[in-house]
DNA sequence: TGCGATATTATGTACATACATAATAAATCT
DNA sequence: AGATTTATTATGTATGTACATAATATCGCA
């Protein structure tokens, strides 16, 4: 009846750095003497600090050994559901229209985001969600043909361009940013809010491996909140 | 010599996941299969299959086995520095000043949000971040003293609260919330900006154990973007 | 002294085995 | 039939061993 699990060992050590037993920027013993400490595997507290270093709280490297860092880096994991899910699990109904689709080449910031050639042609989609009826977000996205070819037969009137490339394209990485911006009289038509009011944007571009996938912003109608947990 | 790691494991099932080779909301086969189909170990094909499960790729049950979600969630880890380490990434000089300080019972949405009773009595701390001498990040933030009574000595006015935080209080939860406001007329007067210009906020709220420690909102001066990465 | 080759070391991974745990399915009893 | 107990099963975890890998320290040589 062994009671150390990997979870015990991660607890100890948390609360040894939190105290301060185990300073910032020291090096803390070796996986070695701390499985020899508290009586169990290497591969148990392997697993432990393993954990703890992918979130930020340490910091190992091969021979160097493992340290705690001097400026701790604290890491949310954000759960980014497509929108439709996002509307229904606040008990509203989704809606969806898409407003614009056709190729033209990108405007300069994009096609220098995707790393495209200057006058590349892409697909290019304009489309609203709502929820309940009222306008949710506008999505404004470019999508490499050359990517995912099969683009140009979806019929995007019915699924969003959202949901179709979640489902239908690899992709292998990712950056997004959030901001703000005054909504420009245009958007503000579509959200139905007051021009210049202060809206929560994402932007995000989706690669698979080298090959550009697809730039997008998103921007949430006035008061959206985006949640995440530590 | 085996060219099996965990890693390849880990490809070829998101290689599987992605061909449709396993369909949304199929159920995979189990660990001892695939471990005897991939000719290596079950701990291996557990160490790959846990991760995805963790990224959102997967959903995984004692006994119920495996299977792909049908509607994927992306998990995009966000790195949340201290306000300073955020300033001097972008290479610019750190500034803080310490506005307001006081103690006072919080605006009932706070109290709200830390589950205090309504007079409770807490530290109210708003202080300005400046990168390169211009306003970065105004901070409100609203601190429960008995969570961290050491707050009433600690010198505020040269290390900001958030930093101060972050080294002296143990936490272990908190939850986040992005948005976007339009700039009050003080808030405005601080950031050195546009009245009803559009601000990228976040709230942020952090908890040891069930005792509630501190509450804030940091509003980012406008163009302000935070990244993420998948 | 300076440089490159070599040894050392802490973490990283793989594996076989064993047992724990949770959820389901089957069996049993009333 | 319905509720309760008992298997069954897939994932979860712990362990000892072995070897891989990367970074550092040391040695040997010019």
């Amino acid at each position: 009846m062994n009671a150390i699990t990997w979870q015990s060992v991660q607890a100890e050590a948390l609360r040894r750095i939190r105290s301060r037993e185990w300073p910032p920027g020291s090096q803390i013993p070796h996986e070695a003497d701390l499985a020899a400490e508290l009586g169990c595997a290497r591969a148990t507290v392997n697993r432990a600090l393993r954990d703890l270093a992918e979130a930020g709280l340490l910091e190992r490297r091969r021979k160097a050994g493992t340290r705690v860092p001097l400026n701790p880096v604290r890491k949310a994991t954000l759960e980014i559901p497509i929108i439709r899910q996002d509307v229904e699990d606040r008990r509203q109904t989704y809606g969806y229209r898409l407003l614009e689709r056709n190729t033209a080449p990108p405007p300069p910031e994009i096609g220098r985001r995707l790393k495209l050639r200057p006058k590349a042609q892409m697909v290019h989609i304009l489309a609203l969600h709502l929820a309940d009826g009222a306008p949710f977000c506008l999505e404004d996205r470019w999508v490499n043909p050359h990517a995912v070819p099969e683009i140009s037969e979806a019929d995007l009137t019915a699924i969003s361009a959202n949901e179709w490339l979640v489902q239908n394209a690899a992709f292998s990485a990712g950056d997004f940013a959030f901001g703000a911006i005054a909504a420009p009289d245009h958007i503000a038509q579509y959200l139905n809010c007051a021009p210049g009011a202060p809206l929560f944007t994402v932007d995000r571009t989706t690669w698979a491996a080298a090959l550009p996938i697809t730039a997008v912003r998103l921007c949430y109608a006035p008061g959206y909140q985006m949640r995440a947990a530590i």
